[in-house]
DNA sequence: GCCCCAAAAG
DNA sequence: CTTTTGGGGC
């Protein structure tokens, strides 16, 4: 079973790039972030096209959204309202035979990373110790997936010194991440496939004139399992020949491989 | 020697379909209309790639903006600013061993035909009137091309009846334009080859379901030429097909071929 | 409908 | 750099 995560980026503004993903890597189920779209103005009629009619999916006017397309029915699906924002930024689904799939957009957190200065920046936070919380609680076999929207490791940006006070890899959001990981004994499977200190990456910033070149990445995309199912995740590669498409994303899908 | 005029709606977002006009109709002098670009934006690479490097420009930051590129250079080339408003609204060449080409584009003039209630209304008649007295005075011959926003007889509409109160085809407009016409004595070269009361139409409407079932076309853009070069236009066609190309201008090219 | 622009957001 | 919105224009 083929799971891939991706940042969108509109997905209405990119049906051409979701077809060619689908196309070349064919996911069995398809997790999406920054959908950007309102549910009853989601492309239904597309995705049966290209072979994921299954459609879970949260979505609001604008900004953030996400959405999970598969092509066998799930076997249930949820929203969790992180912040208590009302927010578009998760939604769940039980995979029949398999584990619970979260799929997460975490708050970008804007520009300056200080709570006090930045709403933002505060929301960020504590949407993490709100996932914290949850991670320890959590008994079931689940997945993580989505743009968590933080570089953990010094070695998942391009330059962890020039970084350290970008939100995104400031001390505060690694920290709280790996806090997140060790509250349920999450498994960073993209790290269990491309060990430390290898370079990772799952985003180029649009503004880079050659971001290919430049390589001034960062992982803000994200795969975590439950302790008790690590074995079943078998393979992982980031698509990173998507990112160079027709009006790309600026993220790059992340495949994983299971086997349930 | 073939000229088309085109209302292009943005010659930045349709560099695709004029591509597709140049090598579908292989035009050796396009005039172009609303262009809506600064002449420092304009994308002249473009048109030296598609072949046809010459290019007298004259554009204003998102409205109207008019352009004609050709295969061989001009001798010359003027801009007019009607009703001194710096409207970028009409450029002329010199073709080389050929008369004078004038590239307008009309104000449309608004949705209430009322003059004193609405100022565009009244725009477009002023422009209507300077271009009468300039049309008497005209010595050489001369071609006029362009969108002049006025569909003058009966059958360049898809209802004369019910566009009778509807701005292009108001009774003040239809017949100005026959006194701008009479100005010069111009010689109508669309209807010189597609007789009245054929139907002939140049436009159709963004709005309608389907513009080509409906028809609810309107003939809004002209050729027309001195009396005394009247036989060197050969053949006329409206290129019907390129208004139903992908991401269209609701404007269809006129074509005509003349002998110098 | 579809273009432009200006803001806000990433 | 790229997306969204809402307003103006046609």
């Amino acid at each position: 079973m083929r799971i891939i995560t991706w940042n969108i980026n509109s997905v209405r503004a990119r049906t051409n790039i979701v077809e060619q993903l689908v196309k070349t890597y064919d996911p069995d189920i398809l997790c999406l972030q920054e959908t950007k779209v309102q549910d009853h103005m989601f492309p239904t009629d597309f995705f049966e096209e290209i072979g994921l009619p299954h459609l879970a999916i949260h979505g609001q006017k604008s900004h953030h959204g996400v959405a999970t397309a598969a092509k066998a029915p799930f076997e249930d699906s949820f929203k969790i309202d992180w912040c208590e924002k009302g927010d578009a930024r998760h939604i769940a689904v039980k995979i029949a035979g398999g584990p619970t799939l979260h799929n997460f957009y975490v708050p970008a957190g804007g520009d300056v990373p200080d709570p006090e200065e930045n709403d933002k920046f505060a929301h960020k936070l504590q949407f993490m110790e709100e996932m914290t919380a949850w991670s320890k609680g959590l008994k079931e076999p689940s997945i993580v997936v989505g743009d968590l929207n933080i570089a953990p490791h010094p070695d998942d940006v391009w330059d962890h010194k020039k970084l350290l006070k970008v939100v995104s890899h400031t001390p505060i959001e690694t920290e709280g991440m790996m806090k997140m990981i060790d509250a349920h004994g999450w498994v960073d499977v993209m790290r269990e496939f491309t060990p430390l200190p290898e370079k990772l990456y799952s985003w180029w910033s649009y503004r880079a004139r050659d971001w290919n070149a430049a390589d001034k990445g960062r992982r803000l995309d994200h795969v975590w399992v439950s302790p008790s199912i690590k074995d079943t995740a078998k393979h992982m590669e980031v698509a990173r020949d998507a990112r160079g498409w027709e009006k790309p994303s600026d993220h790059a899908p992340v495949i994983v491989d299971f086997e349930f």
